[in-house]
DNA sequence: GAGTCGTGGGG
DNA sequence: TCCCCAAGACT
């Protein structure tokens, strides 16, 4: 959950899944759908599917006991470089190399990297292994990466607090903001497409479908939208609706992804039936228990207003 | 190696 | 308001 994620906003997640979910063969044994639907909010889905495929393999093929290596751990699905180490360390004990976001900004300062990154991950790696002893690796990596969060932060880092501060390279030469040095991003594109809306007139139920597992949001829930996939904007009106219905426009929705930006109009539509398999009718009352990113349900927020269970954070 | 993949908070 | 970035992984 940590991956790419601030503490703040893990916390409630992983409560709630560690309560649903206490051992790693509860977690096997859930469906797809309410762990998809347990993350909904958090964002990077493919971690969840991850998580998800990595309970299963442990508990099905490692006799429910995880590997106790970082070779080991990186086989695990959604196990990478970071993870395996950072568990390995931890956990069991073993000097492994530790290298997130935080330790490769403390290590290009102390050891003046100037190669910017991404290049610079080879040397940085170098560097931590050469600092990693075998007498307490985990404390290690874990007094490095607090060490960044606190006081080695990007902007305006608190040197005076610094331990580290006299075998720092960059604070000699007063140059710390100025790392780690990086590439130029590119812009990012603005996309744009449409969102259908459709509620029921019996019950207020609103017409859910589900995102295929590759690609954004992938295996999540959604109103029917156009596509606005990197390849290629979706058609924007009335035209690309799903199915017949006196759709009326709703306003838009824009939303700000890693690598784009994304608008889409949002129509709304109160019908009585669809003749229509590939999707499901969401109760009113409960459609927060729906696998919805946060950008569907900003969406279905546009469409209908009233729908308060939609509304406000999750919870 | 370079893209792809979410969301929220802080400066 | 805008930009940055967060206990990265995968293709």
């Amino acid at each position: 959950m940590l991956q790419q994620t601030t503490v703040a906003a893990v916390k409630d997640y992983f409560r709630r899944f560690t309560e649903r979910w206490p051992r790693v063969e509860d977690l096997a044994a859930a469906e797809d759908a309410e762990v998809m639907s347990a993350w909904a909010g958090l964002g990077y889905y493919a971690r969840a599917r991850n998580l998800l495929a990595c309970a299963r393999t442990v508990t099905r093929s490692h006799n429910g006991r995880f590997p106790e290596t970082a070779e080991g751990l990186q086989a695990l699905p959604g196990v990478g470089a970071y993870t395996s180490a950072a568990i390995a360390a931890i956990a069991f004990d073993e000097p492994a190399a530790v290298v997130d976001g935080n330790i490769e900004r403390v290590t290009t300062r102390l050891c003046l990297i100037e190669t910017p990154l991404p290049s610079a991950r080879r040397e940085i790696r170098l560097e931590v292994e050469r600092m990693t002893l075998s007498r307490r690796p985990g404390d290690f990596a874990q007094a490095m990466m607090d060490l960044g969060a606190t006081i080695c932060t990007p902007r305006r880092p608190a040197c005076v607090l610094c331990p580290l501060a006299l075998a720092c390279k960059a604070r000699a030469t007063g140059r710390q903001e100025e790392f780690p040095h990086k590439l130029a991003k590119k812009a990012k594109p603005f996309r744009r497409g449409a969102a259908f809306v459709a509620r029921r007139r019996s019950d207020g139920a609103v017409w859910l479908r589900r995102r295929p597992n590759q690609g954004m949001l992938g295996g999540m829930a959604e109103p029917p939208t156009t596509g606005w996939s990197s390849r290629s904007d979706g058609q924007l009106g009335i035209e690309a609706a799903p199915f017949d219905a006196d759709w009326s426009a709703a306003g838009t929705v824009q939303h700000g992804f890693t690598h784009f930006d994304l608008q889409l109009e949002v129509f709304r539509a109160d019908i009585d039936y669809i003749d229509d398999d590939d999707g499901w009718w969401a109760p009113a009352e409960s459609i927060d228990q729906e696998a919805l990113p946060t950008l569907m349900r900003s969406v279905i927020a546009a469409a209908f207003p009233e729908l308060s269970a939609i509304r406000g954070p999750r919870s």
